[in-house]
DNA sequence: CAAGATTTTGACCATTTGGTCGAAAGTTTT
DNA sequence: AAAACTTTCGACCAAATGGTCAAAATCTTG
């Protein structure tokens, strides 16, 4: 359905900007090219449409992790997840920020998912970490707080855009920044969790 | 003023878990305990609250940064600059999630101080640690994002604290475990940028 | 092309909410 | 203790907003 796709798009925009009370079902609406009404008939209330989008988001963000594999080289792979997360935040900052406002406001409709799904995910991956760990290929270090620290690095190009763009004066919008962040995040993360 | 300090502190509470527009004077003015007329006595409107305890926040959060000695030893002036800062994030995590719900939204209200004041700031600061690069104290590494990547990682300890908890089944609750993620920050951050 | 199904929308409603107002209650000053 | 000033609040208002509904427009199908 062509209609369902165009809301769920304009609703990203608006929860991410505006946040889910300040977003209102006209402006969606607007964004959408169609009236309230008409938008009412796809989505039964605005926490469904809410709902909706965040799932969406959720499954998107939970694959590269997923895809960690334990026989790859521990620094390689790690490389490959991180730039890979920096991609996402490029290419997707507002998802990255809906999924950032839910969870700072306590991530009442995730918390489920987050208790369940990705507490699984988290301790299945923290465990391979482990694993390199114990081979002395990873400095010995928290694997939690290192994945902690991945998402915080990653997410910050994106959830934080508005202070990076003021304080590099809007260095971020050219083309090669994003490069640039990602040598750096590479180079202090990877040398912090490389065995000496 | 002591009615103006509870219903900033009430102030605080609700827009940094139900956002600018979740929250309501009315609600406001209960956690403070007074009535909504009341408090509008106190402050002529809702935006001015928002904007008083906002200013509030940034002022402390630029503090830590601005004690960054260039005479110190390098690894050990930002062990402290990292400590002190997780230490915020433990000790008021409602203000970090202020902060951070406004610069989500595009940073409406902060944009001029984030253009100017932190700006310059970190411009000064990134200086300092340049010429700890130079000097061969740091892996060379862009210092703008070693400094974000310090506001992502400790921020985020208390942004994200719904997710962390949900991951860690509350053991973000218990004792030690601020330490803990200390621990872990600082052996990754610090090993990252030793100069090799 | 007519009957039926689907999609679209203008008009409307109830609730929430930011903010006002006038008066009451309390405090200070003379 | 009366006047003057500060603080508090019940009642109210206007605008915004989530959601309904019946009818119109459009599309599908026998």
């Amino acid at each position: 359905m062509e209609n369902r796709a165009a809301i769920a798009q304009a609703a990203v925009s608006e929860f991410s900007s505006r946040g889910y009370h300040g977003a209102t079902i006209d402006a969606i609406a607007d964004k959408a090219g169609m009236s309230k009404p008409n938008l009412l008939y796809y989505f039964p209330s605005k926490e469904v449409i809410y709902r909706t989008v965040l799932e969406q988001i959720v499954e998107e963000w939970l694959s590269p992790l997923m895809t960690l594999d334990p026989a790859a080289d521990p620094v390689e792979e790690l490389r490959r997840y991180i730039t890979l997360k920096m991609r996402m935040s490029a290419d997707r900052p507002q998802a990255s920020r809906l999924f950032a406002s839910e969870v700072l406001a306590g991530a009442p409709i995730l918390k489920d998912f987050l208790e369940t799904r990705l507490k699984s995910l988290v301790e299945e991956k923290s465990a391979i970490l482990q694993g390199w760990i114990d081979a002395g290929k990873l400095a010995p270090v928290d694997p939690v707080h290192l994945i902690f620290m991945i998402w915080a690095t990653t997410q910050h190009y994106a959830d934080f855009e508005a202070q990076i763009d003021a304080v590099t004066g809007a260095q971020s919008k050219k083309p090669g920044f994003n490069e640039q962040a990602s040598q750096a995040v590479l180079s202090i993360l990877l040398n912090g969790i490389k065995p000496r």
